[in-house]
DNA sequence: TTGATTGCAAACGGTTTGCATGGGA
DNA sequence: TCCCATGCAAACCGTTTGCAATCAA
């Protein structure tokens, strides 16, 4: 499942929040983001289609959807990005043209973790996969 | 194998590099270091030895240390830190107290990624674990 | 001696905060 | 109307850079 418009107005609902031009905008933006933008890219894109919105509601946004379970954040080179892919998956970086995309979960198989427990718990994992996607290839 | 002092020895001679004190405490601190120290805290731990060391003279070795493979880098939480062990390995992050432990890369049973690739070519990976560390489940 | 390395301080980029204004409920 | 949300600017933090002084080779 990925975010949608939808997510926001229901959470919008549910906690008595309010649904300005600026939220749905950032919303609407994520929901059609395949490739995690960065805070900034976000920025960027609002503001064209809503001039002067700040960086401030942008970061307090992206804060809203993270404590809401709407988006992932996940760090890469220090920037913090953005993945409203909301199903458990798994990441590709390409060394070629530093792109991420998502893979499915079920692309691996299940992991024994037996062998790393005992003394501690896992309950969960994700794994990085480096390599070089189709169009570097060419 | 880890990060030794004799390694900056090595690499000092081979490149004709200086073999500063300061470059001396800060791998021997990493050398000793077993949870991924950032670079504010190689500043703090060579300072308490060499006052008057410089964030910049820290920045600059671990630039270097890292280019020459003796460390490598990961980023958490925004932070960029460095990890001594230059085995292939993977990271358990404990979700009471979030300190890093290393796992062995044999502790994973080898990853088929042959559903993953076809587009594209999967070179390597590495698997964050999450869980409880046995001081937190006390 | 001499150039690599250092310390310092300023600059930098991404993120957070404080506060007065404004607009959704 | 009322208070949440916004815009702005300054502050903040980790990191990088420029430059003169220093020191290992």
């Amino acid at each position: 499942m990925r975010l949608t418009r939808q997510h926001i107005e229901t959470l919008a609902a549910e906690r008595g929040l309010k649904l300005t031009p600026q939220r749905r905008a950032i919303v609407e933006f994520l929901a059609g983001a395949w490739h995690h933008p960065s805070a900034e890219d976000v920025f960027v894109a609002v503001n064209a289609r809503f001039p002067l919105t700040s960086r401030a509601t942008v970061y307090n946004t992206l804060k809203l959807l993270k404590d809401a379970s709407l988006v992932q954040e996940l760090t890469r080179d220090g920037v913090v990005r953005f993945d409203p892919n909301l199903d458990r998956h798994h990441h590709f970086i390409c060394r070629g043209c530093g792109r991420v995309e998502d893979l499915p979960w079920e692309s691996v198989q299940p992991l024994d973790t037996s062998t790393m427990e005992g003394d501690r718990t896992i309950q969960s994992f994700d794994i990085t996969f480096y390599g070089v996607c189709r169009e570097c290839k060419e």
